[in-house]
DNA sequence: AGTATTAATCGTAATATTGCAATAAACAAA
DNA sequence: TTTGTTTATTGCAATATTACGATTAATACT
């Protein structure tokens, strides 16, 4: 069939997934270490750091800025891609506590 | 085409990314947050817990075993699954360290 | 206007993921 | 041995993701 709803899982669950899976492949990874060595990168910049082509790069940042974690700002013919600061804090708010989780009921099994 | 290949990027970047990834879907989210709330969870329960059917539950819990970050103990008929700390704790430590990233360089554009 | 530059979008092929019915495998109990 | 219970595996259909060539859009510069 595909994918399962997402009503089935909880909001908290829905966020976390969603937020992993931008995680989930490592062109987003390294766009976003990039922007954060250099918060101010231009398009082509990623490009050419990065090993992929145009279009695939402009794919993986519309995913960033769709999700929030990162803003583009339009310099005549380029664009300017920083990570945005206030929403990642809030993403990591989300993640920490999924990371963080301790044990609470222990059946010794394995 | 599909899919870039891992030589593109560093070891971290992929590591991260195949992290994520498991994390990228919620029915793996609600599995390890069971298994945290109640560690030694029989396979059957979370098929129980969770609203999907005993294959795909099944298919969920050996890619998260596939990434150590689970082992099952077999009992009987049943297997018995927990969280592997000592791994959750290396995995923790290699995303809180791209989670916990300081912005370096800021050219100011946005 | 015409040309160049940069980035987004479209279209599409290749591949990956997801979900589940059907089945198999492994063990326990009668 | 037969029956029941539990989980893993197989096979496959539906869907999602990824990558990139071709094109478009937007702006800058002659």
């Amino acid at each position: 069939m595909g994918l399962a709803k997402s009503e089935m899982f909880t909001d908290e669950q829905n966020e976390i997934a969603l937020f992993a899976k931008v995680f989930g492949h490592p062109a987003r990874v390294a766009i976003l270490q990039q922007l954060f060595k250099i918060d101010g990168c231009y398009c082509g910049d990623l490009v050419n750091e990065i090993g992929l082509a145009q279009p695939t790069i402009s794919q993986h940042l519309k995913e960033l800025k769709h999700l929030g974690l990162i803003k583009g700002n339009v310099e005549g013919t380029s664009v300017c891609y920083c990570i945005n600061t206030e929403n990642w804090s809030k993403m990591k708010a989300t993640m920490l506590q999924f990371l963080n989780q301790d044990i609470s009921e222990k059946r010794d099994c394995c």
